[in-house]
DNA sequence: GTCAACTAAATTGTATACAATCTTTTCGGG
DNA sequence: CCCGAAAAGATTGTATACAATTTAGTTGAC
């Protein structure tokens, strides 16, 4: 924990953001939030500060904090760039993961299966996560790995929802076998390819939701 | 600008700390600072945060701020990092660079060019700085872009003294063409390989300086 | 009735005050 | 003489107060 309060805030708001309790546009009004979680204005402030810089909320002078609303367009440059990530940790992982990564991959590619046997979609979700994380540890790079975990907390409330379409789940988790498999084999142009398409479809996939939810947004505006 | 005060006050602490003013390590007191830029502690710890989520500064709970030392490891990693980015932007751009992007990356490297003939180290530092700019831009994904520009910003400092390595600047030129003609032939594999070699290379020829530095460190801390 | 300008309310940005924690110094014991 | 504990000092974290700017509401003119 960094700090103490602020840091609790922030967490709190990031969670009430990223599950759209707090809508996109919204005014973060800091009187408010400070009433509501019985604070000051100071550790509020803090709190949206961090929220900026984290891609969240931004900040317009003496305006005050909103709710970043993103486009889709830059959904889909963000789910570019992970798969960018991505590959890079895969192909560096083809390069050097020691036994030890190696085994947490193999351990993590196991409960994805379990999950996706079981078709419990929360489970595969949360199971998918770590898999991924167990990749970019993989790296051994801790920068490239620890841009990329943030990067991938980003994108979290938008793969969510993307994991119920029909047959992704077990079409998400047979990709996951083959790059475990390239990784190991340490074909790293295989291994690259299929992450890109792994990662990528899921922005491809959401592009048309956002697009029409900017649609009814303008709508609503007008 | 985003805000008024506190802006300036990181940007002015930013370029303390790249231009080595404050070292890695110091503690930066509130009060001191307050004091010395004739404000409150409020702009300042908002400042202070701002650096920290840029990875400046090192904030530890009630203890303060503290200037960020990066290990020789963590340079190598931030390094290698930078590459990956670099070479997602080239092959975007080998894909999809439009008219007035690749006449930008021209420009710059016509200034390039000029700055290398004429010897002057500093020019080239700048001019280099933009012409990779200009690479993240031919991206077309604004997004990578500025994930791009915020690395190489916090790599600036350890970028700038290494170009007076001997026969470095018209090594680097040369890579420079190289890599243009490589995205304007479409030549993926190629540029992506050209352009990791280009980037990386500085992070190896810092290694042992930092290395070296670490130790001289550690000697002075016992 | 509509639009513009002025005034008042509300909100952000900064300064100051207070509380909590950490650091340092001093005093006492071994 | 050195080490440890306690108290004083210093510094961070939070709350409150004030200033400056924006926004909304009202009033007046056309």
């Amino acid at each position: 924990m960094t700090r103490k309060t602020a840091t609790v805030l922030r967490d709190a708001l990031e969670h009430e953001i990223v599950e759209g309790r707090l809508r996109p546009g919204e005014h973060l009004d800091e009187m408010s939030l400070a009433a509501r979680f019985d604070v000051s204005r100071t550790p509020i402030r803090e709190a949206l500060l961090g929220l900026e810089s984290s891609g969240l909320v931004e900040i317009r002078p003496r305006r005050g904090a909103f709710v970043r609303r993103v486009s889709a367009r830059e959904l889909v440059e963000m789910f570019e760039t992970m798969a960018e990530l991505e590959a890079a940790c895969c192909r560096f992982a083809c390069q050097r993961m020691t036994d030890a990564q190696e085994d947490v991959l193999m351990r993590r590619l196991q409960r994805c299966e379990e999950a996706a046997a079981s078709g419990d979609v929360e489970r595969y979700y949360a199971e998918n996560e770590l898999f991924h994380t167990a990749i970019y540890a993989a790296s051994g790079n801790s920068f490239l790995e620890a841009q990329s975990r943030m990067l991938q907390s980003r994108l979290k409330p938008f793969r969510r929802h993307q994991l119920h379409a029909r047959g992704r789940m077990t079409q998400s988790q047979t990709e996951h076998r083959d790059i475990v498999a390239s990784i190991r084999a340490g074909e790293q142009q295989r291994v690259v390819d299929v992450i890109r398409a792994h990662i990528v479809v899921q922005g491809e996939k959401f592009t048309s939701l956002i697009a029409s939810l900017e649609a009814e947004e303008r709508a609503k505006a007008s």
